[in-house]
DNA sequence: GTTCTACTGTTTTTT
DNA sequence: ACAGTAGAAC
């Protein structure tokens, strides 16, 4: 439809010149206090420049005086600029602090957003070319999962070996590396098996990948609808098959800018380097060793690769850093030098030396947890001569949110508040999504994937059966479902309660639908009544389930975030796209968090629980990416080590509850990389483990002799014991079996453990025994940490 | 059509 | 351990 209006591009390329001048004697503030660093970023604004902003060193600091110098200068206009990144805080932080350094708010900034809210803009304006009408839908997660459930159904695709996760999965990769259906194409990809008994055709018994793929896109293009990946691939076709549009637009962006380019997908890259190949004044601001997203397709090639791909470009490094204490610093620094292939950087700051890294060991994940909760409060209370903190300075950083549970049970029973970061966002609640089916409904009854979702919700007595015949009806007569179901309750072909519910709900989306073509009616007013009269509201109120006045209450919330637009559909656009909501209730709390969410964040004190072996770096990225997926596991590390401003605190336990089965754990080789000179090992006082234990070398060792085996837990099971040498500690590393303990059992044999009490061995297998305890049942333990029945000194 | 049971898969997550 | 779900039983 419309394309973009040029005049507008080649007025302000002959006004540059002109406005330069008029420009160039403005003040420009946002230069002080800048390092020199920091402002040969600023500065230099034409041709290929890689900012490698490494934590801490001001990187935003850098873009927003970028930004406004850009401005300042008359370089560009407000809307010549074309500033990516990657979540829409990180976007709507960088439009409030260059309003700020401007000293007013940027109006025209049209092309400050997510990767994905631009490409939206684009693909709306050049939507014929991809096939699609400018008001296309975004479908999120769930619609996939139904489109491709179809797909998979009507080729009677083996489900229970190949779910639509899985396709989903590998559909999202093929986007990521820009790869189109037609590129993969019937028959390409993996090789699928069709259900027992699937009806033989040309193609016989199997079908792929690109089988569903092709399919599934040609559903989308039916349903005027694109998924995430879609916007992106979509808009990088157009530039590669469309020169003209191209070129349109790399005259209309004078000025490209790019945050944490170490995240940037295959398909991401391609269109950055499509719009930059004209006037290449591409700034990319990103630090390898932050690059933790290669699992959702993040290329950390891209940055690597940035001078060859950009030949000539400036590579400006930001090495001094505001956040962190010297000993923080050098802790992250000696464990990233681990791995291979980084650019390097060498972080160095001006701030005191402060404390070193703390480290304790603990029995297992629930002592780990109690003695993080009583810290964090000796915290507030000022300990060691350091201020008293508030608990909002302080974060707890897990690799996996299953982690968070430790600690929520127990800050729960010393009620110690906090608040936990992630989890099921707002927009994604079954209420909330239920409800915003409705409203889809009511805008473009022929939203076919909405009327699915709420046909039935609340109870209509339209089970399966019913379901299946309005989608033969809708199909037969090549309509849309609320259509389709339409001509089926004309044709008689529904009975009974069924018959008189679809009927009023039908009535139902034609007067929401009248309404919402209104622009008489309030949308507020009319969102009220849509969920009123469908029963929706009333569904809830019925619920005697504990979550039902929380779903009401979420239901209030969602009504009133209406306000904020002008009508439902204006409504119902934001928040395909963003899909975030924070109500912060007031009260300082601690914050439990991912890794993954902590990117970008800092805090005054910082917990690091769960280094250990298999959990930290996890077993599973290595066992699935190798070498590679363990560095990405270091920088997982790294980033939160430089997460800490002044305290920061690495954690682990001997033992922990891994789906329900207790393991002994191995200290997280990442704790052996720490230099040990920056690292303090953490001893409760009075307290000293078995004696002269064997020396071994490192830190990892200190630890666990000063509190693994100080802990109540290894000095009862010593106290118990007086002959069985079990305080022996273990190699670091390398796992050593240890033959003495495993010989002295088998299987049947009677045994003892602190934590579980009696039980009878039930297996061998190397150091570890399967024990069926009496009461606590079948676990896995460490042959170490038991003892013979026998023994038992009691 | 609804409710209960048995089975499965469990890292990280934005848009 | 545990949550989410597919399929059977009611």
């Amino acid at each position: 439809m419309c394309p973009i209006d040029d005049s507008d591009a080649f007025e302000a390329a002959a006004q540059s010149s002109l406005s330069m001048r008029a420009m160039a004697a403005r003040p420009a503030p946002y230069l002080d206090g800048l390092n020199p660093a920091q402002r040969q970023a600023v500065e230099t604004l034409d041709g290929p420049v890689l900012m490698l902003a490494g934590a801490g060193t001001g990187k935003t600091r850098a873009l927003t005086a970028r930004i406004a110098h850009l401005l300042n200068t008359g370089a560009a206009r407000p809307n010549e600029i074309l500033a990516v990144t990657f979540t829409n805080k990180a976007a709507r932080e960088m439009k409030d602090r260059v309003g700020r350094l401007m000293g007013h708010a940027v109006e025209g900034m049209p092309w400050l957003g997510t990767f994905h809210a631009i490409c939206v803009k684009l693909l709306r304006r050049h939507a014929e070319l991809a096939g699609l009408k400018s008001n296309f839908t975004i479908l999120d997660r769930d619609d996939q999962l139904r489109l491709i459930k179809q797909v998979l159904t009507a080729e009677q695709i083996d489900q229970k070996k190949w779910t639509d996760r899985w396709f989903a999965g590998k559909i999202e990769v093929y986007k990521n590396e820009a790869r189109t259906a037609e590129s993969v194409g019937l028959g390409g990809g993996q090789t699928v098996d069709r259900v027992p008994g699937a009806a033989r055709d040309g193609t016989g018994y199997q079908r792929t990948v690109g089988d569903v793929y092709v399919q599934y896109q040609d559903r989308l293009l039916t349903l005027n609808a694109v998924d995430f990946g879609d916007l992106l691939l979509h808009m990088v076709t157009i530039f590669q098959t469309h020169d003209d549009v191209l070129d349109q637009y790399r005259r209309w962006f004078r000025y490209i800018l790019v945050d944490e380019y170490q995240d940037t997908n295959v398909a991401q890259y391609l269109w950055l380097r499509l719009l930059a190949g004209g006037h290449k004044n591409i700034c990319c601001v990103g630090d390898d060793d932050q690059s933790i997203y290669g699992w959702r397709g993040a290329e950390v090639g891209n940055i690597l690769r940035f001078e060859k791909d950009f030949p000539g470009a400036q590579v400006i490094r930001l090495e001094q850093n505001y956040r962190s204490t010297p000993h923080i610093l050098a802790a992250a620094s000696g464990l990233i030098a681990a791995n291979k292939g980084r650019l390097g950087k060498t972080l160095w700051t001006e701030a005191d030396e402060g404390e070193k890294v703390r480290l304790i060991g603990h029995w297992d994940g629930e002592e780990e947890a109690r003695w993080i909760g009583e810290e964090a409060e000796a915290m507030t209370r000022g300990t060691r001569g350091l201020d008293p903190l508030s608990l909002d300075d302080m974060a707890i950083l897990v690799r996996a949110s299953h982690q968070m549970r430790a600690f929520e049970d127990r800050f729960l029973t010393i009620g110690l508040p906090y608040r936990v970061i992630g989890g099921p966002r707002f927009y994604e609640r079954m209420e909330i999504r239920d409800a915003m089916a409705y409203f889809r409904l009511a805008v473009s009854p022929a939203d076919d994937l909405a009327f699915e979702r709420i046909v039935n919700t609340p109870k209509r007595g339209l089970g399966d059966k019913a379901q299946q015949s309005i989608q033969q009806m809708a199909r037969a007569n090549g309509v849309s479902l609320v259509e389709g179901a339409r001509l089926l309750l004309e044709s008689g072909g529904l009975g009974g309660k069924g018959a008189k519910e679809l009927a009023s709900l039908l009535q139902g989306i034609g007067r929401w639908h009248g309404a919402a073509l209104d622009v008489r009616v309030n949308h507020v007013e009319l969102a009220e009544t849509i969920l009123d009269e469908s029963g929706y509201t009333a569904h809830w109120q019925n619920d005697k389930t504990p979550e039902g006045p929380g779903r009401l209450e979420n239901l209030k919330e969602l009504v009133k975030a209406l306000e904020e637009f002008e009508n439902l559909q204006g409504f119902l656009e934001h928040v395909a796209l963003i899909m975030d909501n924070e109500t912060e209730s007031e009260g300082a709390k601690i914050t439990i968090m991912t890794l993954h969410a902590a990117k970008g964040l800092e805090f005054p004190a910082v917990f690091l629980p769960g280094w250990e072996d298999g959990l930290f770096p996890s077993q599973r990225s290595m066992d699935e990416s190798g070498l590679k997926g363990l560095e990405e596991e270091r920088r997982l590390a790294y980033v939160g080590l430089t997460r800490a401003e002044e305290l920061c605190t690495i954690s682990f336990a001997a033992n922990r509850r891994v789906y329900g089965q207790w393991q002994s754990q191995m200290p997280s080789r990442f704790i052996d990389e720490l230099p040990e000179d920056h690292v303090e090992v953490l001893t409760p006082p009075g307290l000293y483990g078995g004696g002269a234990a064997p020396v071994r070398s490192g830190i990892e060792e200190a630890a666990s002799r000063a509190d693994v085996y100080a802990s109540p837990g290894w000095k009862r099971l010593q106290s118990r014991s007086t002959q069985r040498p079990m305080a022996q500690p273990r190699e670091s590393r390398s796992i050593v079996i240890d033959a003495e303990a495993v010989a002295a059992y088998q299987t049947g044999a009677r045994v003892f453990h602190t934590k579980f009490g009696y039980g009878t061995v039930t297996g061998i297998e190397g150091d570890k025994l399967d024990i069926a305890f009496d009461k606590a049942g079948d676990k896995k333990v460490v042959a170490r940490f038991v003892m013979a029945a026998d023994d038992v000194p009691f």
